[in-house]
DNA sequence: TTGTATGCGTTATCAC
DNA sequence: GTGATAACGCATACAA
């Protein structure tokens, strides 16, 4: 609004505004007398550079785009955010969030917007592996860099950082078959697919020691409502019970379902190792306080989106100083980490 | 990057730019068929509208800047995150969030690039009660509509949104009264102030039925660090206890404290809620999940987010159409929630 | 119904 | 050391 401008500065000072934009950038054409008079008079009105202008001018806007799923409120998404916004802030660039919802056509959507916004580069955790795939190509070869965090779209010819979680789900699984507990009842969610990470893991390590995979021992929940969730445990629990064939650890494949396992066995009077050990992937630091305290196999959720933002802005000064597209294609995959408590140690 | 233009359509078919400009933007002076053609090599092409030269054209963005202090990754702020997202979603908005750090100069930093990014308005958590008072005020009637949240600063003249601490200790602390639990531990973080509402509510709760406030019963711990915590309120209990005047409830003013506080009573072989009756503020899902279920008071954080983002888009649009300044110095207090759980349940 | 010209606030090239 | 001018991509007042 009240914005005021260079050419009012060059207007007020009886320069010319390239004088002043000189000024204002310390250039060295100018002199220091000048340029001292110019900043003091921008100082003292308080000007702002319009940073659209610039942008518009030099065709690079300092800012990037991140486009998530949704459940903002995630511990494991917030976790996420925060490391990106940490090497944003390193960086010097902005972020813009933008929510698919889990939907390929909002994802679309946040994707045309970016672009048209001038993002120089772009954060994405893709709604599905079958997504976008030819749109995103072709932003990331004809816009700007595409870089692909927590979801891992092999179709996309790009860097792309996940967590391994096969390994965190199979060393989790070994850490229950070392304790002696081998009926694992493995609770996970209903629109993962065979294909999930944390579910080979976990068939594997079973495999690994000709344990069989017993099919009663797979629980899917639908994760979008709590109560369904909650719902589902407890009667596969007490069905389980009813045919005698109790488990004697649960393994949950995300933080809701390990939280919530906890709470029901209290409710239902199990007591926890010593009837049911459990362990299960949560990024919350609240498994100290829980009673007991509960074990977690860990996702470095910060620092991959830290890294994420890092390779985004590597890709972008790379073509900034090369001023060509870079064919890189690289996979990264960080571990994750197991924190034994008490919910699975045995006295 | 590779990037078409309409002045690239308008030499491609012939006609002029501002044929192309009102073709894409529907005008009624063009043709239907004219704008077929236009459109139709558009998305041929797949043709972006630069929206910084929109932007720097009409005066405005369509997007707004949220600055938080910090702690990106606490259960409240992003689910008051989540709020505001959700309405600038429904409202068409992209929104750029930045981090004050708890720290005066970074505030002013992110003010200052948000409003030379020409955000259309501006959602502020404050950092403190005397931090850049004027300079928001400044920005609020110069440049763009400032709303605050969460924190309210008193000295600023514009609408604020932020949750009734007060009432929520109070009843909160009138609860554990209720249960006959009368030596309350408070513990709060060390850099609240005094005058911070949720110790008022607590002390009023106790002056109405002329409880004396024991200095013994407050404990200030210092939030940045859990260990510091733990050790804070481990070490408090054990000097009462030594003192022989043991308190039979704890209040716990952050979410942080109050789940910390349950992790610690059950290490220290503590029961709850027959020796000690535990609630405390917080907004997280878990509180369900813990043995013993918590009781909490839950502020509502995600409709705070909404409410405010809201309140900003109205002024926004009451200053487009008035064309001047609007006046309006709203304070809105949301009320929280009390949920009685297990750890204020005696039976 | 379409075209011409101008300007939004900057930076950059080139001349003086 | 300083200034005139063009250009970034778009919208729009006005002319045709």
């Amino acid at each position: 609004m009240a914005n005021i401008t260079i050419k009012d500065i060059a207007k007020a000072l009886n320069f010319s505004v390239s004088t002043i934009s000189k000024a204002l950038n310390n250039s060295y054409e100018i002199s220091p007398e000048t340029r001292k008079i110019v900043i003091d008079y921008a100082n003292e009105h308080k000007y702002k550079p319009n940073r659209l202008a610039k942008s518009l001018k030099i065709g690079q806007t300092n800012s990037i785009g991140v486009i998530v799923s949704s459940y903002f409120s995630s511990t494991f998404l917030a976790q996420i955010l925060d490391g990106i916004h940490k090497a944003s802030f390193e960086a010097g660039y902005d972020i813009i969030i933008m929510q698919s919802f889990e939907n390929i056509d909002t994802e679309k959507a946040s994707l045309d917007a970016l672009v048209s916004k001038g993002v120089d580069g772009i954060l994405l955790s893709p709604v599905s592996e079958v997504s976008n795939s030819e749109y995103i190509n072709y932003i990331h070869e004809n816009h700007c860099p595409v870089v692909l965090f927590d979801r891992i779209n092999p179709d996309l010819k790009t860097t792309k950082i996940g967590v391994n979680e096969y390994r965190g789900a199979l060393e989790a699984t070994q850490h229950l078959i070392t304790i002696n507990r081998k009926r694992i009842l493995f609770i996970t969610g209903d629109k993962f697919g065979e294909n999930n990470q944390r579910i080979q893991g976990f068939k594997k390590a079973l495999k690994n020691l000709d344990i069989p995979i017993n099919p009663r021992y797979m629980v899917y929940c639908n994760l979008e409502n709590v109560d369904e969730i909650d719902e589902k445990i407890s009667s596969s629990l007490l069905e389980l019970k009813k045919q005698n064939i109790m488990p004697n650890a649960i393994f949950g494949a995300t933080d809701t379902i390990t939280m919530r396992s906890l709470g029901i066995l209290a409710n239902l009077g199990i007591n926890v190792p010593e009837d049911i050990a459990v362990i299960g992937f949560a990024n919350t630091d609240i498994a100290f306080s829980l009673n007991p305290a509960l074990s977690t196999i860990r996702q470095p959720a910060k620092d991959m989106g830290y890294l994420a933002l890092k390779k985004l802005i590597e890709l972008i000064d790379l073509e900034a100083t090369t001023g060509k597209k870079t064919q890189v294609e690289e996979t990264i995959l960080l571990e994750t980490s197991i924190q034994i408590r008490k919910s699975t140690t045995l006295s």
